[in-house]
DNA sequence: GGCGTGACTTATA
DNA sequence: ATATAAGCCACGC
């Protein structure tokens, strides 16, 4: 696989428990901020899933996948509110109290 | 090597 | 506030 993807998996593997990253977050910390759809891309091919959280990524309004491999949104959510994380009326993830300040 | 595609983002109307 | 346009990069054919 390309460095691209390593990198971008290697952010998302950093993600703490109880928060979550947007797709830009973690391209600008995998090394380039223009890597949003890459990381979309990179996370859909999702080649370890068991290693690599990828519904700790959500989109930059909080927005869950609609496409996650796994079981939907519904299935998502719950692994987020098993981390902790804070949720907000209408199902987005609630950005301003658990999103990865990048440490 | 070119072309189309996508789990995105930002800008503009 | 929502809708539409453009930019951006890696991957597969």
């Amino acid at each position: 696989m390309g460095d691209t993807f390593a990198r971008i998996y290697e952010v998302v593997r950093r993600i703490p428990v109880g928060y979550v990253a947007t797709y830009g977050q973690v391209a600008a910390l995998a090394g380039n901020r223009r890597w949003a759809r890459v990381v979309g891309y990179a996370l859909h091919a999702n080649p370890d899933p068991h290693g690599i959280p990828c519904y700790r990524v959500v989109s930059r309004d909080g927005k869950l996948a609609p496409a996650f491999a796994f079981g939907g949104e519904e299935r998502q959510r719950a692994l987020l509110e098993a981390d902790g994380v804070a949720f907000r009326a209408d199902g987005s993830v609630d950005l301003a109290h658990c999103q990865w300040d990048g440490f």
